[in-house]
DNA sequence: AAAACTGTAACATTTTTTATTACTTAATAA
DNA sequence: TTATTAAGTAATAAAAAATGTTACAGTTTT
């Protein structure tokens, strides 16, 4: 399953596209996505430690995109809201003493890397206007 | 995320392909991969309902698989581990007021689709037999 | 009949995700 | 210059999902 995060940042990003010029507040956007304002600033957290959004604080204040939409790809998305590979395993602690198990999680790890590399392949050739315009 | 469920039953399919001529039974499977027999039953159980292993009960019994390794691709049991979309998300209920909110689980879903049709291109080139080679 | 299995339901625990509260800092407008 | 509105963030709580356990019935072999 893909996390929530991506669903949630892609709304966020949806929304700052059809308002390219406003400070979109926290709490406009969470009523939009049906979700708690706090959430919906630590996506925004995310988003601004990739240079993707600015904030400004303050009355008046919120968030608004760096770059235009055109300039921002689906790929960076995927891979921003997943700390490690998106596509993998948590915890997982085979027998060491078993030759398959012993061998399972690297093979299991090549195996996700392709597929990652997969859906980036696919997501790279999206980008964010593409993604706003079904709207 | 991938679910957990995928990486164990694969764990349980290498294992099975291992010895092709034995019952295995779940309490050696479970020591192999280092979970509990009850879990490792669960996914035997589905892997069952896909017609991939057949299991005998009492004494000596196990499970075993039904085709040749090689006749079984990684993207069948890509497909048997998640019932419903695998790159998808849970529960998401976004303000139906807003024409983002409106739409975009619809555009999410379409999104996920076709990431989900990579990822099964890239495993049906992958037989069982393949991945157990390299062991 | 005893032993060694599977099958499954019910329940418990742990982990992860999501939500809330509370409070600090910053910018704007009156 | 003060009230207001908004972001930033840490700490905590609640809910949901994943994982683990127990218990026991049904099966097959010895």
């Amino acid at each position: 399953m893909i996390s929530g995060k991506f669903a949630i940042t892609i709304h966020i990003l949806t929304l700052l596209t059809k308002f390219p010029d406003e400070y979109l507040s926290s709490e406009f956007i969470a009523g939009s996505i049906n979700l708690h304002p706090v959430l919906v600033r630590k996506e925004i957290a995310n988003l601004k430690k990739n240079s993707i959004v600015e904030s400004k604080e303050g009355k008046n204040g919120g968030t608004k995109l760096l770059k235009s939409a055109a300039k921002i790809s689906l790929d960076t998305i995927f891979r921003m809201t997943f700390d490690t590979v998106s596509f993998g395993f948590s915890k997982n602690e085979p027998n060491p003493n078993c030759p398959v198990g012993k061998q399972i999680n690297k093979n299991l790890e090549n195996l996700y890397g392709k597929i990652n590399e997969k859906i980036s392949l696919q997501l790279s050739s999206i980008s964010l206007e593409d993604f706003s315009n079904q709207f």
